[in-house]
DNA sequence: CGCAACTTAATTGCGCACAACTAAATTGTG
DNA sequence: CACAATTTAGTTGTGCGCAATTAAGTTGCG
């Protein structure tokens, strides 16, 4: 059952040790960057009275404007678990409204309330000010936007199929 | 309210909705790599019966032994408000133990059952899987960790320096 | 038409992250 | 020694993420 015990890996470059360091290393390095990014916009987004989740929805908002929950949700890649009780809090705090669509009753629109578009004016000085933070410049930030966005790319490919079991 | 009407922008790099867009880019690529990875990981360990931040804490324990909440919690930057009932949920499954010390009333140590050391013999089967779902090779995993370490440094100075606000 | 299959939100339940607070033990200082 | 400050875990409360389920509406097909 040993993965490696074959005596003709002479040139093997990964141990199963050193796969685990490695794996550990990307693991705890992403889980540490988004946790980090979310102390930032924690502290950035205070003043604007949303979280980041929220944040990302009312982006969403801003740029397409009134759109179903369905849409939200793709957009973001989150589910009405997550968007339902996220978007009653904003609706309570003001910044959106929710009503069931005339045409199609199980369809939910979300729209932004004259509070809610106000407050785009204040959050145009937040990119600003992470992108400050990340201490990056552009063209690093895009890259490794793009690595990421792979990333993902494959990540998620991997949840559709399971990945064969290598022989 | 069209954001591009204004005639004289013509060869601006970066006006501020670009700041946005771009912004909106990084995060949404950064939050959407952490969940993808998550998914990734709750397939690959559920028959361990470990949750990803589980895995992280049992990762540690595997390589050094023993050791305080407050140690664990600085190996993997998370504070008691999460260790405690994630560490309680180990030790309802057996993995784990938690002691007071003898010699500091005020520390707990945590120590591997023979049920958790022996876990390990079955994890070792994880960080090759989810190489195999990044779809990267080693030197760009390595890279893009170095990256991701260098922002969650930024990241994490910004916190502490919370960033002048420019003139 | 009538009914099964599908779609869309909402709800429930569990676990994690983090701020704020509490409780208890230890350390430092006058 | 006495007492304030610090350290260490735990608790509470809020919000996010996701799986599983429910409820209601729509669509499609015989």
């Amino acid at each position: 059952m040993n993965k490696y015990e074959s005596a003709t890996l002479e040139r093997m470059t990964t141990p199963a040790t050193d796969w685990l360091r490695l794996d550990q290393q990307i693991c705890f390095s992403l889980n540490a960057a988004s946790r980090a990014f979310g102390g930032v916009y924690r502290v950035v987004l205070k003043d604007l009275g949303l979280t980041y989740p929220q944040y990302l929805v009312m982006m969403v908002l801003w740029e397409h404007g009134e759109l179903p929950v369905k849409k939200l949700g793709e957009h973001l890649r989150l589910d009405s678990g997550t968007l339902s009780p996220l978007l009653k809090r904003l609706e309570a705090a003001g910044l959106v409204r929710r009503e069931r669509s005339a045409r199609d009753e199980r369809s939910v629109q979300v729209r932004l309330t004259g509070e809610g578009s106000a407050l785009r004016e204040r959050a145009v000085e937040v990119p600003r000010r992470i992108s400050a933070a990340t201490g990056l410049d552009l063209a690093e930030i895009q890259d490794l936007r793009a690595r990421l966005d792979r990333l993902t790319a494959a990540l998620d490919a991997y949840g559709t199929d399971p990945a064969p079991e290598p022989s």
